[in-house]
DNA sequence: CGATATCTTGATAAGCATCAATGTGAGTGG
DNA sequence: CCACTCACATTGATGCTTATCAAGATATCG
């Protein structure tokens, strides 16, 4: 089900440049390159599961895709959604400690770990690149951990659809346009709460005009100031 | 209020090596040492805030400290607890993005910024230490998340009391004596529960006989085979 | 040994989950 | 091309879990 392909010159034109080497010497980021190949996995299917031999690690070229954790009974939590230029399966550990899979048709990069893991000894300048955007995922991270402890809601709906937009920022023409590309029960495994809550919560914030749902997975902002506001808790509870 | 000292030939046979030294040669190790300061943080002062201009990098050496968050109401959500071998402060951010105040007395080594940095690019393997380290509380947060986001109360705290006894494995004689330095308030706000709700669970686990508890912070698990069950959900709640 | 912060316990209520049913849209095959 | 189907989203009724408010018990520290 999965397709394969070895990279070649004309896939290196085809995709923008590899996220980790940018900036970095040509002749290094050639280097890099060589040992990459590129595979792309169909919406819906797995990129790799949890407890399965970390033999990969990817960078997302084009498409989204949802890291998550199970527990034993079947409870789900979304740890983060990818887009591209992010990377997965960094952790220097024999498994995967979580699932990925694919939300939209997704294109990645792929590095075998062993050739990986030598050019991080060899190549100057891409352990601290690759620390750098670890940092940045955990201040992700610990964001989310402040957002499933202490959120209602109403609030964490609302802080979502901000940093959607936010991630989005420049693409649409529309800067109040979000394309919503994951379904409800993915954003309420994402938020710590249900299907159900998620619904109601984006139905009561179009009801209120701070919305509008023409199809489930296009929303526009039409309130900026007031989704901000409840993102900070101006919605009664918690506040 | 905050006790400074530079380094000396005496800190630096006090202490434990730094743990980002270990296994590096020791040339290098010195050189690492020889931009180290050491600092102590007595019990419920800051070593520094939300906020602040990030200019040190820390490594704590002995005590506990606690991270956490705010929101602009006040409420709190402790994204983590540091013991000895830990890094604070090391997102290459401006700004320090968490709160970080001591448990304990607290002894931490001090790396200012601008050196830090240059050791990264100038000592080969430092980069991949430290990547190492930070993959590590990347893993440590996303478990967190799946706590937070899917676990109800008697799971957390059932998890919270396996992942003490673990951290202190081999330090005290009783594998099954917990020493619990913080306070429920903190606990709570690392669990995502009010101190109430921690406060309850603890004394039901005391009362079924899975724990028993002398003073508040010494806590001996009686059953760690229940406690690892409720931990995975056997509790009747979300399972 | 007394004062104060912390912890525990109790009563009540809010918020969200759960269970159940209906609505809606994308994809399929006749 | 259209009806059919199925997965997904929405809406509604109810109950459970845990927060909140309030008071008392227990530790810790000067």
């Amino acid at each position: 089900m999965l397709a394969f392909a070895t990279s070649s010159a004309v896939t290196r034109i085809d995709f923008p440049a590899l996220a980790i080497c940018r900036g970095l010497e040509k002749t290094v980021a050639a280097r890099i390159a060589a040992v990459a190949s590129y595979r792309t996995v169909a919406a819906s299917k797995m990129v790799f599961c949890e407890g399965d031999p970390s033999d990969n690690v990817y960078e997302v070229v084009r498409g989204m895709l949802k890291l998550f954790k199970l527990l034993p009974d079947g409870r789900r939590q979304v740890t983060g959604f990818l887009s591209p230029g992010h990377l997965l399966g960094l952790a220097h550990d024999e498994r995967y400690l979580y699932t990925a899979e694919a939300i939209t048709d997704v294109t990645l990069w792929r590095y075998p770990r062993t050739q990986f893991d030598r050019l991080i000894d060899e190549v100057p300048g891409l352990a601290r690149r690759l620390l750098a955007a670890t940092c940045d995922e955990l201040r992700a991270a610990q964001d989310q951990m402040l957002l499933l402890g202490r959120m209602g809601a109403a609030e964490k709906v609302a802080s979502f659809l901000l940093a959607m937009a936010e991630c989005q920022a420049g693409e649409s023409g529309d800067e109040d346009e979000v394309h919503v590309p994951m379904a409800r029960n993915d954003i309420a495994d994402y938020l710590g709460l249900t299907t159900e809550t998620v619904s109601r919560t984006l139905t009561h914030l179009k009801r209120e005009g701070v919305i509008s749902l023409s199809t489930p997975s296009h929303i526009v902002l039409q309130d900026r100031e007031r989704l901000s506001q409840l993102a900070e808790g101006d919605g009664a509870a918690h506040a």
